[in-house]
DNA sequence: TGTGAATATCTCGACATCAAGACACTTCGC
DNA sequence: GCGAAGTGTCTTGATGTCGAGATATTCACA
């Protein structure tokens, strides 16, 4: 079985043929999975009426578990933006009804983002749908290699963390 | 050895012990692989004055061969990238003279655009940078597990070419 | 050869994000 | 308690990308 990286590999290999390539066998497919990943994403979330933005917000809160609240701050280290761009999130899932805003009771420069009873429905489709999405494109992959697959993946991401 | 998607599991399985989350194990480690490798390519181009968006549209050319030429439209499919998007980039590596527009010989609508000698200096250099970063990534994996790696990426990745 | 469909590229307006700075409140040391 | 440094959030301006539309040329076919 062929993929987009052989020939990638292929192409690189007749121009620069004293480089070692290894490394592009393994990070251009993840690179190129992730972004087949996002657009499947995007697909399994517009179906339950949410873009993926949403459902890296929503889902930071869901987690968190009752009474589903963060601060701006923890929900923009969750999801990896800027403050400005929290801002702006909060303030179009609060016009959507996803989540609200209140003021955090011990400290009176803070603000919680609290789901609402609509964002906890949303976001729990939202998950159950990306799941099953993700179950299909792994379907062809026996559950040994699968699990062996995350445990390779781990020992690269561990470093980072 | 444990890593943030080993939290990440976690934290679902406490609010949502129903749901099988064993794709997730994978793709979400992908994904943020997929985000800690941009960070370091962006790093490694930086030590060359270049920048990732750049490398993309230069690596292509360099991919494609002597006389290293390729047309818009070729190069926004190669790149994923819309047309407007490409003919910003175009500009702006034309006034970096890393590339040249000259006209299609064969058809009067199209542009041929064309790697410049400093064009195919500052790829090469770039993409030896890119490959040493990536390799120091790569390190603590053996090479039976890294062909493993790549081998299980492949038939995820193949389906959708 | 002429006509309409397809193709190739560029232009333009909208928009989400980032980065830096402003503002309010809290915390800590004296 | 008082002042300075730190923290948390929001505001603002710049920018890169997308998507739709405009223009020019080529292609298919009658």
């Amino acid at each position: 079985m062929r993929d987009e990286v052989d020939d990638l590999v292929e192409a690189w290999g007749r121009e620069r043929g004293d480089l070692d390539l290894a490394p592009v066998e393994v990070f251009s497919r993840i690179s190129r999975l992730a972004r087949h990943l996002d657009l499947a994403r995007r697909d399994a979330f517009t179906a339950h009426g949410i873009e993926s933005w949403e459902f890296d917000v929503l889902a930071a809160l869901r987690r968190a578990g009752t009474p589903y609240e963060l601060s701006p701050g923890r929900l923009l280290r969750e999801t990896l933006v800027t403050s400005g761009t929290m801002t702006n999130r909060v303030d179009r899932l609060t016009a959507r009804g996803l989540v609200e805003r209140l003021p955090d009771p011990k400290d009176r420069r803070g603000v919680l983002v609290r789901l609402t009873a609509e964002g906890k429905a949303a976001v729990d489709g939202a998950f159950e749908a990306l799941l099953a999405a993700e179950a299909d494109l792994l379907a062809d992959l026996p559950e040994k290699q699968r699990t062996q697959l995350a445990g390779l993946l781990r020992s690269l991401l561990a470093p980072f963390s």
